[in-house]
DNA sequence: GAGGCGATTGGCT
DNA sequence: GCCAATCGCCTCG
């Protein structure tokens, strides 16, 4: 069954922590979710800190929806939306579906980095400004639960320069399809 | 209106 | 390990 719209609406935290173990789908094409960070509304590592722009207005949209934003000019972010102003970032999947399709848009086989990072992962999945703002419970999304809990190992988030130490990044203890490797 | 910088990545030293 | 690519937003002036 497919998380619904409302399971977003719990700390951001905990969404974070549980989305590690789902299994992420944008038009069939996807797999587990490995690694995800956590941006809350007060928190000064978020792009929501400073209130809305029009970049950020998806965090404070309404929860279960996509909040996709450019990164350096030239990659796409994937977010999921939970309470006003904090959302999840989606830094790094295990491949498992149509990965002929990612294997096409990367233009690189190596399973390992396929999926490996947030700019990586919207590129093979072929995720764009197109879904800024989408809601997640319908296509071309899928996003199904975990089926246990998995080995979670929790640490600080990745490329960010306020709020280092808050440990907000979320890993699958035993993968090996993070973006960098568990300290 | 100009200048700086970032929740990144890939290529080269 | 260092650095360029490239664009929207923020901070000044």
């Amino acid at each position: 069954m497919p998380l619904p719209r409302f399971w977003f609406d719990r700390d951001v935290e905990s969404v974070a922590r549980d989305l590690v173990g789902a299994t992420l789908l944008v038009n069939g094409v996807g797999g587990v979710i490995v690694e995800t960070e956590a941006y809350d509304a007060d928190d000064p590592a978020s792009h929501s800190i400073r209130g809305p722009t029009p970049r950020n207005a998806a965090m404070f949209g309404p929860h279960g929806h996509a909040y996709v934003y450019r990164s350096y000019g030239i990659h796409w972010c994937f977010n999921i939306v939970c309470r006003p102003g904090s959302a999840v970032l989606i830094r790094a999947i295990e491949p498992l579906y149509g990965t002929d399709a990612m294997i096409a848009r990367r233009g690189f086989a190596d399973p390992r980095r396929l999926c490996a990072g947030p700019g990586r992962l919207c590129q093979a999945l072929g995720i764009d400004k197109a879904l800024d703002h989408a809601p997640l419970d319908q296509p071309p999304f899928a996003i199904d639960p975990a089926t246990a809990a998995p080995p979670i190992h929790a640490g600080p988030r990745i490329g960010i320069t306020l709020a280092t130490g808050t440990p907000w990044r979320f890993c699958l203890s035993e993968s090996r399809f993070l973006s960098k490797p568990i300290r």
